[in-house]
DNA sequence: GTGGTCTAGACCACA
DNA sequence: GTGGTCTAGACCACC
């Protein structure tokens, strides 16, 4: 990650879109980092990071287990 | 801390208020007021606060954390 | 301060600056460590820990600010 | 109000619509009050009345003029 | 002096 | 040890 400060939704959407295609992320679980890892991933807040996976979710790229994380959708 | 593992409530307990009496757990903070609060206080607008922040900043006597407040540098 | 209206910006770095070598700007937080870092303080889990933090309320010791944390009471 | 602590984004929206029925809140302008004002009317945080207020704005009850304020739609 | 947006951090319910 | 949700409070762009 950059230094920058303050990421928005949208750049930190870009940059999971990217590691999700660079295969990153892709575990044989295909479960993404925890909200609070991706917090410290890309130096943002947990609400920031929350608005960038429901702008995915409603992508269709990935879905929410309630209480179990996130998870490639392919 | 011993190295016990699992110890029982009524052990922390009684550590926790050790600590207190021994003044532990109270941190200084060396946040300045808010923005808005340095207006009222000077009765000037936000604007001119801004400007005097700046200044103080420029001399290195404070510091900011992007949308956390205002410290005192030393 | 004074009741001049509108202080120009250097007058407010003077103040500043005077409160912060007075040492006013500085507060004392009596807020106890978040239930996660008392968890790993006393290698507890946060249940054990938590039962330790309802049994000070009880006493009367420390109180609770909904979603804010733990505080001690004096 | 009443003493709840943490009123969830629907109980305020229940709320803001009741008023509404009953004539408050629509003055001349029609404007509500501000995001502010209804945090401390609620004794909520800013972010939950703004989840109300977003939930009202998708039902068609109000709209949103950028940096102006929240207007009845009717 | 508004809404827009973000920070850092709580506690909670649940698995 | 996750996501769910909320608090209190920033700074910002703009009116």
């Amino acid at each position: 990650m950059s230094e920058q400060l303050s990421p928005s939704p949208s750049l930190i959407c870009e940059t999971i879109l990217q590691q999700i295609e660079r295969g990153l992320f892709s575990t044989q679980s295909k479960r993404l980092p925890s909200e609070r890892e991706l917090s410290e991933i890309f130096n943002a807040s947990r609400l920031t990071v929350k608005h960038a996976l429901l702008e995915l979710e409603a992508q269709g790229v990935i879905y929410r287990k309630e209480r179990r994380g996130w998870f490639l959708a392919s």
